[in-house]
DNA sequence: TTGAAAGCGCTAACAT
DNA sequence: ATGTTAGCGCTTTCAA
């Protein structure tokens, strides 16, 4: 790896200053024509690429935008398969693994990270941004985000991955957008969705289209998003005149770990017996519940339905497909970078809170027939 | 935003010089404990963010790594829906739109850039890089990449990405894996997989296995992978005795734009009548063709059978099923990190290309039943 | 239109 | 164990 030039080289080549080289990348309209050709030789022979890190300091702007998230994932040992043998063109095709389809899991559709993420990703493209993806296990604490913090402009959060103090204090320093509806936070902007008004729609389906009435909250409401979520819950509830729990059930978490456990107990002989429906917090909770409903041979929706909320894909590929509240999700992410953009050209703006509607998309698993 | 804080100001807390707040961070154990608190402290008052900039200009290197595609998706230009009303626990369900399904398509599915990307995503979180996501539009020409090159300590290229000479050029000033099986760069690593061994084996398994003899060949040779993929399918046929033809056809590009006219001319009255069967260069060109037959409602695999490359999950899910060659997308991400990590650590380091197995899984649209 | 020079915030010798 | 200091490569006044 030759050593890598820098402004001084290419302004010793074209035989000009540094201060010229540098004028004929930023501005060059502002050099002599003839002048900005010779440096654009000079630079385009000696392979020059301006450091971002130099720029980054000199200017004090790092022309990036972040994007954190933690890794939902827990990576398994990395191991990469080699092929035993350098293929040629003699090869048998009795060289390649031949399975009879495979047994991919829905894990690997895309999660409402990954649509955020891709608006993200087109709007920071669109507008000229490099984009920096980082994730943290939990167990990193707030260091995993304080090194992006410093490589970047702005930096739009997904929920949960960071406290909200945490976020608070990055957001003294840069603007930052969070994805939630939670506009208690002080300092960051959010971007969010209707998580009341869409769970009591969806919840109100269930109890006005299906003639539901038994219905079991499934999510912990440690995140403000999901509060909202069961405060719709409860709305509707109310509003059917039907009793309402005060918080969602501490035995349903959704989680993978112990949702086996809580079905299993719901069909124990001395069991509650399942409710009429399971309204899940998140499309991965339903997810989650559905298949251990299937462990246990229930059948959804015939004897219990199951919604879910985002909207992320595998929920309409599952069968029997899920009933979901949708987030516009890649809207979502493309609306952070927008507010950061602003944020950044105008650092004394207010804090805003944007806030796009969801929509409530029936399927099978409430009880709709496909359509 | 207040101004950030440097060391200078953390220095000046702590009543210490700068290098030992700078020791303090990068070497916290060869600060005496008790220095190590009241500089901590310190830092933590002011709200200090280490500048990645300053810190990547002095150290001479960034501390993140680059991945480069480009948009597959041409960006509709961009409007945020906003929710009519704020929404209020009063708010009537009806306030939300209720959808009966959806008509999502394919393109929201993991493609394989996607796959690659998560790959590469997770095996620099766990070594501790920062990812610098970066695509242009073909459009943008190599500036794109060179902004990213600048900001960088090595580079994973997607196919196609980048032209050869550019990423040489690249390859030139910091280490380059690219994602292909191109072994002729000089400079960059590779990453590949083994196309032609896949395509002679999914190719056989059309002959042997379903006693097919007339095939046809969907896509352009214009990438090095695909050239091998198209010498795997020659190999097939001739070692089968069978007609081989010297390059793709024209006029199956496996393009969106194109394949409906291929395919109506085939079925037209002058026609050429349809194959046996459409062996496609990759699942996206595959899904394209299969798009295109259901159109003219010619059914897979009864009448004809199609079959990709790639293994995207899009391919799983779409009736019939898609016969593929799948590449172990993800570990190529992995093993690209990997390259790029041992390259910057021994910048002498020999060029390196790494192959990976592929395997042949066979579903529905090659006349394989549903297993 | 171009050049000289002063930083930007940090790291890493080297000195103490 | 800590302080002094010289850059790292670039941008940006300010002069010429």
């Amino acid at each position: 790896m030759a050593k890598a030039a820098t402004v001084y080289d290419v302004a010793e080549r074209a035989g000009v200053s540094i201060a010229t080289v540098s004028m004929t990348f930023r501005r060059p309209h502002k050099v002599k024509e003839e002048t900005r050709r010779i440096v654009e030789a000079a630079a385009e022979a000696l392979n020059y690429v301006p450091s971002a890190s130099a720029r980054g300091l000199a200017h004090g702007r790092t022309g990036a935008l972040g994007l954190y998230s933690f890794d939902y994932y827990l990576p398994e040992p990395f191991e990469v398969p080699v092929a035993p043998e350098p293929t040629s063109a003699k090869t048998r095709g009795g060289d390649v693994a031949v399975v009879r389809d495979d047994d991919e899991d829905l894990r690997r559709f895309p999660l409402y990270v990954d649509e955020v993420q891709r608006g993200v990703e087109l709007e920071c493209w669109q507008r000229g941004y490099a984009l920096l993806i980082n994730g943290g296990t939990r167990a990193d604490g707030p260091t995993a985000v304080t090194d992006i913090v410093g490589r970047v402009d702005g930096l739009a959060v997904l929920p949960r991955a960071v406290p909200d103090d945490v976020l608070e204090r990055i957001a003294q320093r840069i603007p930052v957008v969070a994805l939630s509806e939670n506009t208690r936070l002080d300092g960051p902007s959010t971007v969010g969705a209707d998580n009341r008004g869409g769970m009591r729609a969806v919840t109100e389906h269930l109890i006005v289209g299906h003639g539901l009435r038994d219905l079991q909250f499934v999510g912990e409401a440690g995140w403000f998003d999901a509060r909202e979520r069961f405060a719709g819950f409860q709305a509707a509830l109310r509003g059917a005149g039907l009793r309402v729990p005060r918080k969602p059930s501490a035995r349903f978490t959704g989680h993978p770990q112990d949702t086996g456990a809580a079905v299993a107990q719901l069909l124990s002989p001395g069991g509650d017996g399942l409710p009429e429906a399971f309204v899940c917090v998140t499309d991965d909770a339903a997810l989650n519940v559905m298949a251990a409903l299937a462990e246990h041979r229930v059948r959804v929706p015939e004897q219990v339905a199951v919604t879910g909320f985002d909207g992320i894909v595998a929920g309409r590929v599952v069968r029997p497909s899920l009933t979901t509240v949708r987030q516009p999700m890649q809207a979502m992410g493309r609306a952070a970078v927008d507010l950061l953009v602003d944020r950044i050209a105008n650092p004394e703006g207010p804090q805003v809170a944007r806030r796009l509607p969801v929509e409530v998309v029936l399927r099978e698993s409430c009880g709709c027939s496909r359509p």
